[in-house]
DNA sequence: ACCTGAACACCGTTCAAGT
DNA sequence: ACCTGAACACCGTTCAAGT
């Protein structure tokens, strides 16, 4: 065939087709040659829209970051930062949650992808507009981004087998349940996020209260609403 | 040669020279015939001593969890519950930076990994012997790995790249300096490991006392977004 | 039981050749 | 510019054959 007057390939028809093997396989059932063989395509041509297979599981990364709503961040009233930072992890997560598979690649960090820095950007910014030191802004944007990300690739649940036998009770005398928890997947890892979440959220405001009344002699309750 | 009258290989010493280049070299330099290649052998003698490939990047993983000290769970005052975790959290933090190449493996969860279960199983026992609820201990158990591990993978600083034209001004109002933060890369991961440990710990503390005190009258905690 | 070489069905990537 | 087939240097894993 050579060069068709019309491209068969663009970048975005790639990506599409990568995330959609990446969904329904997994990230090992993408190879290059595979991935040309559903683009009805060779091999070879995919090197001419992207440098390497990294670049291209780069965007479907990428893909999967557009997702994240960061409206909550523009909201009025930049004291609400606490509000913004849960409503954003719940969006975050739900991402995640959609595309499980290409976690692993999200989760070591922004890097060079452009809504994944976007997201950094937003947080950032909405952070120091609501009071807090830029030094501490930068670290609540990296711990919340950990424990989204680690409670995406890890979840407890997955992370035990659905096998009695795997468990001897004589050498985990506590997990005597723990081949239940493969079944009850769902629900132990939305509660790990909920009361680990909230937990975050309550320990910031803790500090935050440091940041906002630093001349104070000693500290007060916090005023109740 | 053949079978030789004393065995060339064992589950140690594959582990151990497994391990030796995962450190040395990343995951993806492990392939089966280098890692035979430096244990003298060939690449199908391994499968005498592993199912598969898998099997010996689980070993690998599990022996950096047996390096995690889990002595201050039995400690004499298990009310110390948040003085246990805080000191586990910043071992099993340790035992993962001396690793870093082998992280997404542990942070998939413990599986099948008997030092990982041994880790799940001491932490959940403490947190029931301090009085937490059971279902509140398998939360705490997981939401702090997803925190740890996710710290662990995905450190905000490595995650930015050390080069200004990646990260435009016009497009990301906030980021100026991100440069900056591959080269203030350990100074940020820790930072908001820190950061993010004290506010979890903070806020478990404040979920504990709503459990210490289950009989006080209706008014429970404000429930917060 | 434990190692070997040969073999199978794959990989990611480069490159000259075609239009 | 954009696709092709051929080629290179690899993979993980199976298996019959050797002792």
């Amino acid at each position: 065939m050579a060069r068709p007057r019309k491209p068969l390939l663009s970048r975005d028809r790639i990506v599409e087709a990568a995330s959609a093997l990446v969904d329904a396989e997994g990230l090992d059932a993408v190879s290059t040659r595979r991935l040309a063989a559903v683009l009805g395509v060779s091999g070879p041509s995919l090197y001419n829209h992207f440098r390497n297979k990294d670049e291209i599981l780069d965007a479907v990364a990428d893909a999967v970051s557009v997702q994240v709503d960061l409206s909550m961040f523009e909201a009025s009233d930049p004291r609400d930062w606490r509000a913004a930072l849960h409503d954003w992890a719940l969006s975050y997560r739900a991402a995640l949650a959609a595309h499980p598979h290409i976690v692993p690649v999200l989760a070591r960090g922004p890097g060079r992808r452009p809504a994944g820095l976007r997201v950094a950007d937003a947080v950032f910014g909405a952070m120091v507009g609501a009071g807090w030191p830029p030094a501490q802004a930068t670290r609540i944007g990296a711990l919340m981004r950990y424990f989204i990300t680690g409670s995406a690739l890890g979840s407890f649940a997955r992370g035990f087998v659905d096998d009695e036998s795997a468990y001897d009770p004589a050498d985990y005398p506590h997990l005597g349940q723990a081949h239940l928890l493969a079944e009850r997947g769902r629900e132990v890892d939305e509660g790990a996020f909920e009361t680990g979440l909230r937990a975050l959220l309550d320990g910031l405001a803790l500090q935050y209260e440091e940041y906002a009344r630093p001349t104070e002699t000693v500290r007060r309750a916090p005023k109740r609403p």
